[in-house]
DNA sequence: GTCATTTATCATGC
DNA sequence: GCATGATAAATGAC
């Protein structure tokens, strides 16, 4: 019974829920104030977990995924740049 | 087989408005990522049960088995300590149940 | 050697 | 049907 949950926590990508969107938001302000150098320390990694309610490496994983998805395809990430650039005073320098 | 690779020109990509530059411009092409056959991956876990750390000798037995090139089979092993890191790091978050 | 990454792929959510 | 989070190959810093 339980060696089943523990097997299926530690096979994460098969039990994979979404962040909540005030998570989505921190991170995304993050990333979109920080665009310039997209690469936060791992103290800030840290400080984003705990205010987001997440992990460090669930804070890797979504700076990964979304460093090499906006290069990708940078025009369909565009508006949403506009949203948490107007939304974020500017702190370039961490 | 042959190493498909893919082309690094357009990584330095900038835009005016919101570009990102900050990729590290690789100077040569990074070969494709192809997921191991079943057998491969079973005969490396295999191999990691019995020693974490292969030997050369070893390592160049068994990349020559699986059709893979020694620098893989050192790779693999490489990642796999870190994938056991992980899994052990989840169990002692998990260690208060 | 470790380890933070890049990239493609996987598995799931909706 | 893609969006999204996690994982599997592959690279490079150190």
């Amino acid at each position: 019974a339980v060696m089943i949950l523990r097997s299926r926590f530690l096979d994460a990508r098969r039990k994979r829920r979404n962040f909540n969107k005030q998570a989505t938001e921190i991170l995304n302000e993050y990333f979109y104030s920080h665009l310039s150098n997209p690469y936060p320390s791992e103290e800030a990694k840290e400080e984003l977990a705990k205010k987001c309610g997440i992990t460090v490496s669930q804070v890797s994983n979504w700076f990964g995924n979304k460093r090499i998805r906006y290069k990708k395809n940078i025009g369909k990430f565009q508006e949403e740049a506009n949203i948490y650039a107007a939304k974020t005073a500017v702190t370039a320098t961490n | 087989e042959a190493a498909t690779m893919v082309s690094p020109i357009n990584q330095g990509s900038n835009l005016s408005t919101g570009g990102a530059p900050w990729y590290p411009m690789h100077t040569r092409s990074r070969k494709k990522r192809k997921p191991y056959s079943k057998l491969q991956l079973a005969e490396l876990e295999g191999e990691f049960m019995v020693n974490e750390f292969i030997t050369r000798q070893r390592r160049r037995e068994l990349s020559d088995r699986l059709n893979l090139s020694d620098q893989q089979v050192k790779i693999w092993f490489q990642n796999r300590r870190m994938k056991k890191k992980r899994l052990l790091l989840r169990e002692q978050a998990l260690s208060f149940f």
